[in-house]
DNA sequence: GCCGTTTTCGGCCCGACTGTTTTCAGTCG
């Protein structure tokens, strides 16, 4: 998959390109091209020039440069800009209030080509001879400095969420505010979340404002406006507040709720209808004063006075949801009240901490109609995996906790590793007992991509395997996922009728979500799954309904939408 | 660089905040 590496090409492309004062418009086209290719679920190898050029935002030329990519691993004319400046340049850029336009008169002129010089210059006061360069500019860039390593770190969905639900408790509280939503990032249910986004409505905008940025919990206030505040928070995480009259709030909410490209369609579809969209509302381009706006209050009468169903916030990533909008054929995604049960869960037999009996009550106390339990299997010593011995003692305390358990049915389950040579860690005669198989790789994840791609596709063969977990084995910040080919899985996953899970643990979230969409698309089952270690882990079912959600998955496509009965027919067929 | 029931040339989303500026450029989302 060459993909995310091209895309990389494109984006620095747009990075040096912007460097060298191009046209701004020329420098857009690359960063757009550079998010199309980042997601698209087809492999540009696969592609010919002609399918290329019919995608939307790529023409000629990025398919002539994607063409030669793929043939010689390169780019001629990306190599020949990045020969201009120096690999230290594009560092600054990251620093923020450094763009291009100032960090190309710190390297003009002051010969500034890394985060080092730069402190160095500021600390001997050479920023402000420069023009355009004053003292507070030069201390925002100070600052920045030490902020760009501080928070150079983005947060996870989970955690993103439980800091959320503090800080609306605190907003809402605040006299003359009417209501307050997240945005952002966290409402579309990324994966992770670079800075936390509330958006409230207020009788007198600029006192909550105030009286924000003044809150015990900030750290640092780096913008205040009357109706704009960027804060730092106690964990140096950034939290923006927007505060909006209650008239428009709708398309505030929209505009804040972004993403930025899925924003920038909606005002191109505006401008085609001879409107003007802005987080104040939707105007026609003839009303200049903008006076009468004809939406605003809702989303949902913005999104239909241009001629669109609702988007849900998962959607909204300019991958394709307006068309499909506009079409009327927007999919009704999956809730997690559809949700019946789970394959993938463990209890204090190896690694998790809860017993069995504690696990089923939790899952029962969720209204779900079957549970799996399973632990890891033997060659997983770490985790205190189950030698064929004790799993055959826990296969009788699970088909005894079956007849107990009457209003919910437990299934027994295992985690199996994938070995290293694509054998499976249970005889055949033993996985057979089991009622649900999860085939897992936990080593070797620095083989080739042929290599754990064949262990993944062996391990589907096998009938016994019911689904395959975490797919990639990535850990969102710690851990890059090893090597496959999504390609040939989705394609043996949908022939063997093999599960792909969506593993809801916060670090995982995987498959991800572009993979999730792809399993889809090609026709193979997918199911959610907690991984629970904990009865309170349960709760990661949101987080993988989530990553479904926003994979465009309907409650058809997830096995675990099914009823016990439905459940039975399918593992009966399998 | 991309795109076209106004166009193959001339457009290309929109606004807030900041700082250094006497009217606006740069950065950010």
């Amino acid at each position: 998959m060459q993909n995310p590496l091209f895309a990389a090409v494109l984006s620095e492309m747009a990075t040096l390109l912007d460097l060298e004062n191009e046209n701004v418009f020329r420098v857009r086209a690359y960063q757009r091209a550079a998010q199309i290719i980042e997601v698209l679920p087809k492999d540009i190898e696969a592609m010919s020039k002609e399918d290329l050029m019919s995608i939307e935002g790529i023409g000629k030329g990025i398919a002539d440069k994607a063409y030669e990519f793929v043939k010689t691993g390169r780019v001629k004319e990306h190599l020949d800009l990045r020969k201009k400046f120096p690999e230290g340049l594009l560092s600054l850029l990251k620093v923020p209030g450094l763009g291009p336009r100032r960090a190309r008169l710190l390297y003009d002129n002051l010969a500034i080509d890394s985060p080092e010089k730069l402190r160095l210059a500021a600390a001997q006061g050479r920023l402000n001879q420069l023009r355009g360069f004053g003292k507070k500019i030069e201390e925002k860039i100070v600052k920045g400095l030490t902020l760009s390593e501080e928070t150079s770190k983005r947060i996870l969905l989970w955690e993103a969420r439980s800091l959320m639900q503090g800080m609306l408790e605190v907003v809402r509280g605040m006299p003359g505010v009417v209501q307050a939503e997240p945005a952002g990032s966290l409402r579309r249910g990324k994966e992770t979340v670079g800075d936390l986004d509330i958006l409230c409505a207020a009788s007198r905008p600029e006192t909550v404002s105030k009286k924000f940025s003044a809150m015990p919990f900030v750290k640092q206030v780096l913008a205040v406006g009357p109706t704009k505040v960027s804060v730092l928070l106690a964990n140096n995480a950034q939290c923006d507040l927007r505060v909006v009259d209650p008239a428009c709030f709708g398309a505030a909410l929209l505009y804040f709720t972004g993403s930025k490209e899925h924003n920038v369609a909606l005002r191109e579809r505006a401008q085609g209808l001879g409107l003007t969209l802005s987080e104040y509302g939707l105007f026609r381009l003839s009303d200049r004063k903008q006076a009468k706006p004809l939406a605003g209050k809702t989303e949902e009468d913005v999104y239909k006075r241009l001629g669109l169903q609702f988007i849900p916030p998962e959607l909204r990533e300019n991958r394709g949801e307006i068309a499909a909008s506009a079409e009327k054929r927007l999919p009704d995604l999956v809730e997690e009240k559809d949700i019946k049960g789970c394959f993938h869960n463990h209890t204090l037999e190896s690694d998790g901490v809860d017993s069995l009996e504690d696990m089923v009550k939790a899952a029962r106390s969720k209204g779900w109609e079957w549970y799996a339990v399973g632990d890891h299997s033997q060659s997983l010593k770490i985790a205190k995996g189950l030698e064929p011995s004790r799993l055959k003692k826990k296969l009788a305390k699970l088909s005894e906790a079956a007849k107990k358990n009457k209003d919910i049915r437990v299934l027994s389950a295992s985690e199996v590793d994938i070995l290293n040579d694509g054998r499976l860690d249970y005889e055949d005669d033993l996985l057979k007992r089991l009622d649900i198989v999860v085939g897992s790789v936990h080593s070797g994840f620095h083989q080739p991509e042929e290599q754990i791609t064949k262990r993944i596709l062996s391990a589907m063969e096998n009938p016994h395997v019911d689904c395959i977990a975490h797919l990639s084995g990535r850990l969102l910040g710690k851990r890059e996922p090893y090597k496959f080919n999504i390609d040939k899985i989705i394609e043996r996953a949908a022939r063997t009728g093999t599960a792909l899970e969506i593993n809801g643990q916060p670090e995982r979230q995987d498959l991800n979500d572009v993979h999730a969409r792809a399993v889809k698309d090609g026709g193979a089952p997918l199911a959610a799954n907690t991984d629970a270690h904990s009865r309170d882990q349960l709760g990661f079912m949101s987080l993988a309904v989530t990553v479904a959600r926003r994979a465009w998955v309907e409650k058809k496509d997830l096995l675990n939408t099914k009823t016990w009965p439905e459940l039975q027919e399918w593992l009966k067929s399998r």
